[in-house]
RNA sequence: GGCGGCGUAGCCAAGCGGUAAGGCAGAGGUCUGCAAAACCUCGAUACAUCGGUUCGAUUCCGAUCGCCGCCUCCA
């Protein structure tokens, strides 16, 4: 089965096939460093990161650039607040950036360019933008006109002739001759960080950053572009239209976007309370694992509801793969020799989860599958239908798992000595049959953290 | 007002023309020193509502209701 993506240029599902065999050079429209990004954010960061991750699973180089955005309004209205250099404010958060990611176990991008570090290939894309009078100047900036680029409106569907709504009828933004055209340019002002180039003193318009980062590190056309619905209008019609206009050639081959989170059913806002960054939320105890696996078991194109109650399903979803997987890790074949059905049953079940994914990935089709083979694993164990052939491909499969979702199942801190040392006290005690000292260190124990399972093959433990 | 998305069991969530995957929670049972874990059994005459197309619709079409989003440099 092939690779299919639903492409928001076509509004269909489409079979992937990426301008060079073998590579795919993929742009993912990441944060504006002007506070922490928040649980919404890292919904659209995970599912790009499960994108990168089964790329490369199915066999694809992956060259990804994810930007940085450290200059625009709120950028500048924050750090200036704050009394810092822009540089000074964006760091701050940039590096809270790079903690976020690691705490959720994303793949870190081959780029991450900054948009302060691109000031002169904007410039540049500006300059051909003029030569081929897509701009015009007002009040010292330049903005796109888009009654020059007949393609827009191609990829969100907004009318190009059609007013701008209501919405913006008492904006004064009367300089600009159509109300759709955007700032590639912005006059400098006194109190703003400016910089001097090629076009003249100023600094970017928001949209010029994506086209110029962009082209610059994957060319002028590559395969596949992403970001959040919001990004659909007016920001990555405006992307297409700049680079398009400026090349003559096709920007970007596959569009996607992912759905918004929503919380408690509500959109997300600092005045309703329910927003979360992940600081919020490890601080508060909840495991960044958990809410790794909850953001990836939705769909990405579905909105997805989260809730503390969701949170903790997800946690319990998972501990169900981490303790197959601490079984397994134990287990020693029943069968040295022999068995193998459950081994078939794993083989369709990769190929299960090939197809669900291959079908725009579709993660809960995915899981669906893997916990198929959970409980069938479980049951072969049990009746001791269970062979080294079968530990094997139970093991790939959960492999399989870990490499696209980055979930790694069974994974826990290691013990301390003297925990280990209560839990030989405790077997000791359980052979002697004094059950009363043995519970006592089991809860003991459990106050610390540390459950403890008797199976036949001896104690196992875990994490809570 | 324009454009787009969504509505499946208590909760989460696949499926999208042939009669409803999976997870969580719950009930009963097996196992266990007791637990835990695991396994077995149990759950939607039914997929927001109403029409239509069809031999047949959760799945296609239309309308209605509800929710979310974009149209303002919010992923």
């Amino acid at each position: 089965m092939a690779l299919r993506f639903y492409n928001t240029l076509t509004r269909q599902e489409e079979e992937f096939v990426p301008l060079n065999t073998g590579e795919v050079r993929l742009y993912t429209c990441g944060p504006t460093v002007y506070d922490y990004a928040h649980i919404g954010n890292f919904r659209t960061y995970l599912w790009e990161d499960l994108l990168r991750r089964y790329l490369q699973h199915r066999g694809y180089r992956v060259t990804q650039a994810m930007n940085l955005t450290d200059v625009d309004d709120k950028t500048i209205a924050n750090a200036r607040e704050a009394g810092l250099t822009l540089a000074d404010y964006t760091r701050k958060y940039i590096e809270a950036f790079f903690e976020d990611v690691a705490a959720l176990g994303i793949e870190k991008a081959e780029h991450y360019p900054r948009a302060t570090a691109y000031i002169p290939e904007m410039a540049r894309l500006v300059r051909r933008l003029q030569e081929k009078a897509h701009v015009y100047e007002s009040r010292g900036s330049l903005y796109f006109k888009i009654s020059t680029f007949p393609g827009y409106g191609r990829l969100s569907r907004v009318d190009p002739a059609a007013g701008a709504g209501q919405a913006r009828i008492d904006s004064d933004e009367y300089e600009k001759d159509n109300p759709r055209d955007f700032a590639v340019w912005k006059a400098p002002k006194d109190d703003e960080p400016y910089w001097d180039t090629e076009i003249g003193r100023g600094r970017p318009g928001w949209h010029i950053e994506c086209s110029a980062m962009s082209m610059k590190l994957l060319g002028e056309t590559f395969d596949i572009h992403t970001g959040g619905v919001d990004n659909i209008f007016p920001h990555h019609e405006n992307e297409i239209a700049q680079s398009e206009a400026a090349t003559g050639k096709p920007f970007v081959r596959y569009w996607l976007h992912a759905a918004h989170l929503i919380v408690d059913g509500e959109k997300m806002s600092k005045s309703k309370g329910n927003f979360f960054t992940l600081r919020d939320l490890a601080a508060r105890g909840h495991d960044m694992r958990a809410l790794r696996y909850m953001l990836l078991s939705v769909h990405y194109r579905k909105p997805l509801n989260f809730t503390v109650e969701g949170l903790s399903q997800a946690g319990a979803a998972l501990g169900r793969l981490d303790d197959l997987a601490l079984r397994l890790e134990a287990a020693t074949p029943s069968l040295t020799t022999g068995g193998g059905d459950l081994a078939v049953k794993a083989e369709k079940v990769l190929q299960g989860m090939t197809d669900a994914l291959d079908a725009d990935l579709n993660t809960a089709g995915a899981l669906g599958h893997l916990f198929d083979l959970v409980r069938e694993t479980h049951s072969a164990v049990d009746a001791g239908r269970f062979g080294e052939r079968d530990l094997m491909a139970t093991r790939g499969v959960l492999r399989a798992f870990e490499t696209i979702f980055g979930i790694r199942p069974g994974q826990r801190a290691d013990l301390d000595t003297d925990i280990e040392a209560l839990i030989r006290k405790r077997a000791e005690a359980r052979a002697r049959k004094d059950f009363a000292a043995a519970d006592r260190i089991r809860d003991e124990l459990l106050g610390r953290g540390v459950i403890l399972e008797d199976t036949p093959q001896g104690v196992r433990w875990k994490r809570k």
